[in-house]
DNA sequence: GCGACAG
DNA sequence: ATCTTGTCGC
């Protein structure tokens, strides 16, 4: 190994492409997907529209067709700077009201699918997928997640079909989807985000905005933390209504972002970051977690140069 | 040619 | 997505 092969310039993504080929597919499964794409709540939790609360009874509830709201789950994927070729997906089941981790699930393996914007679902899904299909058979049923957020959008996506689909269409489950930076529609004009942004700031509206295309309400943008004027942006993934989707986010938010995405960040990034095991997995559960050194529990809320700008 | 562009 | 230090506020 000389150093010549470790040259750094080189280096940062030493092939993963993706043929133009490649991404019609990507497209036409997105657009079989849209079909698949149900915008109804079918859960007597969403109906009623009731979450846990201190109060609610201890019984481990069969997920299915229990009428509160108690386990959410958060997904997220993290790479390596130097290597796109890897990825840590991760799972995390959060309980309310706590927002306590009660299961958490990491897998770590290499992706051959480079992020391509508008195509965030062909690269993340699969590494998702595998977690949740382990959370099915090891999560214990008391904790299995009634619904889950996704880092990514839903249906707020040039062709209807962001990465929360994929996930909630092919897991049939209710799905959410939350993205941290905004992803203008080609119909959008370029200021709409800052037009979005003033009337967040300028508390004219509401602590949130819808976002209209084509006559369709089809995300929201939220502001969950009030030390941050940065909203996120939240859409259907599937089997699940708008409406319902931003109480769901707003329940399961301290700081800007929802906790089970945030905490799901925090596991998959120190993953990541403890190098050395790249292939692996690590399922994690029962609320007592003694796995790598915690990542849970941050006292406060991270460090921001996102502080409100009001003027 | 240049900028934009979920993660 | 990832890299970074200090800095401001409760």
């Amino acid at each position: 190994m000389t150093d010549s092969s470790k040259d750094d310039s080189s280096a940062q993504n030493p092939d993963l492409a993706v043929s133009p080929d490649m991404l019609k597919d990507f497209a036409s499964e997105q657009c079989l997907l849209k079909e698949c794409i149900s915008e109804q709540n079918t859960q007597s939790w969403q109906r009623l529209r009731r979450a846990a609360t201190s109060s609610s009874p201890w019984t481990n509830p069969v997920y299915a067709d229990w009428s509160v709201l108690r386990y959410v789950g958060g997904l997220d994927l993290s790479c390596p700077k130097d290597d796109q070729k890897r990825a840590c997906a991760a799972l995390v089941v959060t309980e309310l009201p706590s927002l306590k981790v009660v299961y958490k699930d990491f897998i770590t393996d290499r992706v051959n699918v480079p992020y391509v914007p508008g195509y965030l679902g062909a690269r993340e899904y699969p590494l998702m997928g595998r977690v949740l299909e382990r959370m099915r058979k090891q999560c214990p049923e008391q904790f299995k997640p009634q619904v889950l957020l996704v880092d990514g959008n839903g249906i707020l996506h040039p062709r209807g079909c962001g990465s929360a689909c994929h996930v909630g269409v092919k897991e049939k489950m209710p799905c959410v989807g939350v993205a941290k930076n905004f992803y203008r529609l080609p119909k959008w004009e370029a200021s709409f985000e800052d037009n979005i942004r003033g009337r967040l700031s300028a508390g004219i509206t509401d602590d949130m905005v819808d976002l209209e295309h084509d006559g369709k309400i089809v995300g929201k943008a939220v502001r969950l933390s009030k030390n941050s004027g940065k909203p996120v942006y939240v859409s259907v993934g599937s089997n699940i209504d708008l409406d319902t989707a931003v109480w769901v986010v707003k329940l399961c938010s301290k700081y800007r972002i929802p906790e089970p995405i945030r905490q799901a960040d925090l596991y998959s990034r120190r993953i990541i970051a403890s190098g050395g095991t790249i292939l692996g997995d690590g399922t994690d559960c029962g609320g007592g977690v003694t796995d790598l050194p915690s990542c849970v529990g941050e006292p406060e809320e991270p460090n921001h140069k996102d502080t409100i700008h009001r003027y």
